[in-house]
RNA sequence: GGAGAAAUGGCAGAGUGGUCGAAUGCGGCAGUCUUGAAAACUGUUGAGGGUCACACCUCCGGGGGUUCGAAUCCCUCUUUCUCCGCCA
């Protein structure tokens, strides 16, 4: 969420940055600014009214204790009148307070200046690749033909207990997740982030801290019994570990990981680009997350993106980076880089990661603070990323490691899977 | 799931209708003393809104109510603890 001060300090700026976004802000910042000035004015009103009902109940005391109930009962009168007024204004400024933050949350975050403008996924800008794409053996599989071929990945048990997009990892397919997932978090452990292990469910205060909510309640299973949510990210429980927190500035930089399973209803989504692991409604991540002094927060970001660079050519994988455009760039995000693993099987890219800096816009929504040396409060500064995703990752290794007779495993990983081919 | 008890500032812990935003202790910060440190002593130390700055307003788990006035009384929800039951 935008503070209202930013807003106010920036709007031209704001209104420009945000048509990178295609979003004409203007008429959206005028109201927020409008709706401030109301509520501040509202506000003024309903304390003076406050103030002199405060000061006469005061005075009746003292009346009543020095016995003079017949004057104290005058001023009773003219309390009566002034607590319904405290209540008019009471209730207008529950109303234009709830109006103006609703409209702050439709506001999305301020793109970087570095963002292209763009409105899909072909205005990314590709900023960095690395490995070799392997010349593959005649009548190379895609993963979910191999997955079924060597008995690794069962998609159609997962159809009959639970449904598609759910799949039961096998054998040396199951070993193999575990490997990654150890891998993983023992990279980021060495990287300087301490690992986590977070609840899978979560209230609806940790979905609008880190702003699942309001706008995309549909894309998350909601248990209805007890109104929680199954996480679709690992982001979410480890940024709300800090909310309402206010830090002091040498705590900085806090850095977590966690490994989760994460649950997407992935509603709408359809077709040939979404076969195998493609897209599924579980699937398991290692998150990694930073909590930033805003001074050092996109350079925080840079080592983000470095630490994903050495897991992934550690793993020998064909990989590209790109800048996300104002149109493809998150909600809630001041800047993304996507990490995406070349799938040789399939001819094409699938994104593998996303490291983002939120700058404040999640911490004002979570209150997470910090005192300065002046012992002001400010925002601190959230960015998070993937450090990785599973069922890609585990893509690109079964088809760019496919040979005539199995799958090889990329060398970092055979100590964690206790064997060096699937066959 | 049943029965009971509780929820107060960073922590501990007073406060049961009127200068209580809240005693006291610990912790934190600043200072005195000391070559330095410790100890001791003195001062200071919650959050949000509002203001140029004050004033002022709100907040004692959340929400609602009674009252001129609520941390204090009532209702309700949530959470925690104890006991019983069930259980990986």
């Amino acid at each position: 969420m935008l503070q209202l001060q930013a807003i106010r300090e920036s709007k031209n700026e704001f209104i420009t940055a945000l048509k990178k976004r295609n979003i004409d802000a203007e008429p959206l910042l005028n109201k927020a600014i409008a709706l401030d000035d109301k509520r501040r004015e509202t506000q003024t009103k309903l304390d003076s009214t406050l103030a002199e009902s405060n000061s006469l109940s005061k005075e009746i005391g003292i009346l009543f204790k020095t016995g003079k109930a017949q004057e104290a009962n005058v001023l009773k009168e003219k309390t009566g009148i002034l607590k319904e007024e405290s209540k008019v204004l009471n209730d207008a400024l529950t109303t234009v307070t709830e109006e103006l933050q609703s409209l702050l949350y439709q506001i999305p975050n301020i793109p970087h200046a570095s963002v292209p403008a763009g409105n899909t996924d072909e205005d990314n800008e590709e900023i960095f690749s690395e490995g070799d794409i392997p010349k593959l053996v005649t009548n190379a599989l895609p993963h979910w033909e191999l997955a079924k071929k060597y008995d690794i990945i069962d998609f159609e048990l997962g159809v009959k207990v639970t449904g598609a997009g759910f799949p039961v990892y096998k054998g040396k397919g199951a070993r193999l997740q575990r490997a990654l997932i150890s891998y993983f978090l023992d990279k980021n452990t060495e990287a300087g982030y301490t690992e986590m292990q977070v609840p899978h469910l979560v209230n609806e205060a940790s979905g609008f801290g880190t702003g699942q909510l309001p706008d995309k309640e549909g894309q998350m299973y909601h248990v209805g019994e007890d109104d929680l949510y199954l996480i679709p990210t690992a982001e979410v429980p480890v940024t709300n570990l800090f909310r309402g927190e206010i830090l002091k500035e040498e705590q900085f930089p806090l850095c977590y990981t966690a490994y989760t399973p994460c649950f997407r209803r992935e509603a709408g989504s359809y077709g040939a680009h979404v076969r195998g692991l493609n897209r599924l409604h579980q699937f398991d991540k290692v998150e990694i997350v930073r909590v930033e002094h805003p001074s050092n927060s996109f350079k925080a970001l840079e080592g983000m993106v470095e630490h994903v660079k050495t897991i992934l050519r550690e793993l020998k994988l064909p990989y590209r980076v790109l800048r996300l455009c104002g149109g493809d760039l998150g909600f809630t995000s001041v800047l993304t880089y996507d990490f995406e693993v070349f799938s040789t099987a399939q001819d094409r890219w699938l994104e593998i990661s996303s490291v983002s800096n939120f700058e404040a816009y999640q911490s004002n929504r979570l209150k997470l603070r910090f005192k300065d040396k002046d012992g002001k409060r400010k925002f601190a500064h959230t960015l998070n990323g993937s450090s990785l995703a599973l069922p890609r990752v585990l893509a690109g290794i079964l088809e760019n490691y496919q040979v005539e007779d199995g799958i090889e495993i990329p060398e970092v990983l055979i100590p964690y899977c206790g064997f060096s081919k699937i066959d």
